[in-house]
DNA sequence: CAATAGATCATCT
DNA sequence: GATGATCTATTGC
């Protein structure tokens, strides 16, 4: 496996990173996964985004360095996680909604006894991080560093990518933020 | 198939 | 005290 992206990769807006990512390769510890859908979230002019009013004591880390995670516990049972994007100070983040699974399968399976079949393993924000076994003990990881890293497509592919407004959220509703590889059946519905 | 309810808790008001 | 960047099971056509 190549070595993971340079923080360089990350240091740019969110929406270019969010587009970016998609093809590229998430690993942790023995699980990984090829990234297939995204969505970028802005920060202060996005009342989606959870950094939009500021800096908190969760938010912290979407406003430090690129290139490192954030995890977060949602509607009390699942963790999402991002990848911080942009210059530090800028809050910029990439939320990652699926992965087509690539190594370590069977311990996926084990990790996810509800799924029905491969595509089911990793194809939401909340089933990934079940997949892989990331929770917010690795909130504020180093991508570049492990043992969470992203690394570039095994071999050059050229990809299709969709758009279209992002899931689940109440504010800028309309806003075309979710990317996805346009025909890959690991997407999420 | 589509719609909906319930699980469950950290974070912010 | 209200509110989610969700998932699953269940109900109703």
């Amino acid at each position: 496996m190549s070595a993971p992206f340079p923080r360089a990769f990350y240091n740019r807006p969110a929406t270019d990173v969010a587009r970016a990512l998609l093809g590229t390769v998430l690993v942790h510890g023995t699980t990984s996964g090829r990234i297939v859908e995204t969505e970028a979230y802005l920060g202060l002019q996005d009342r989606a985004a959870h950094s939009w009013r500021g800096i908190t004591p969760r938010t912290r880390v979407m406003f430090g360095e690129p290139g490192h995670a954030y995890v977060y516990l949602i509607y009390g049972m699942y963790e999402c996680l991002n990848v911080v994007a942009e210059p530090e100070g800028s809050p910029g983040c990439v939320l990652i909604r699926a992965l087509e699974p690539l190594e370590g399968i069977s311990r996926m399976k084990r990790r996810r006894p509800g799924a029905r079949g491969i595509e089911d393993l990793a194809n939401g924000p909340g089933k990934l991080t079940l997949a892989l076994g990331i929770t917010r003990r690795e909130n504020g990881a180093d991508f570049t560093r492990g043992p969470l890293t992203i690394h570039p497509p095994a071999s050059p592919e050229k990809i299709e990518i969709g758009v279209s407004p992002r899931i689940g959220i109440k504010h800028c509703a309309d806003w075309p933020l979710r990317f996805f590889i346009q025909g890959n059946r690991f997407v999420s519905r």
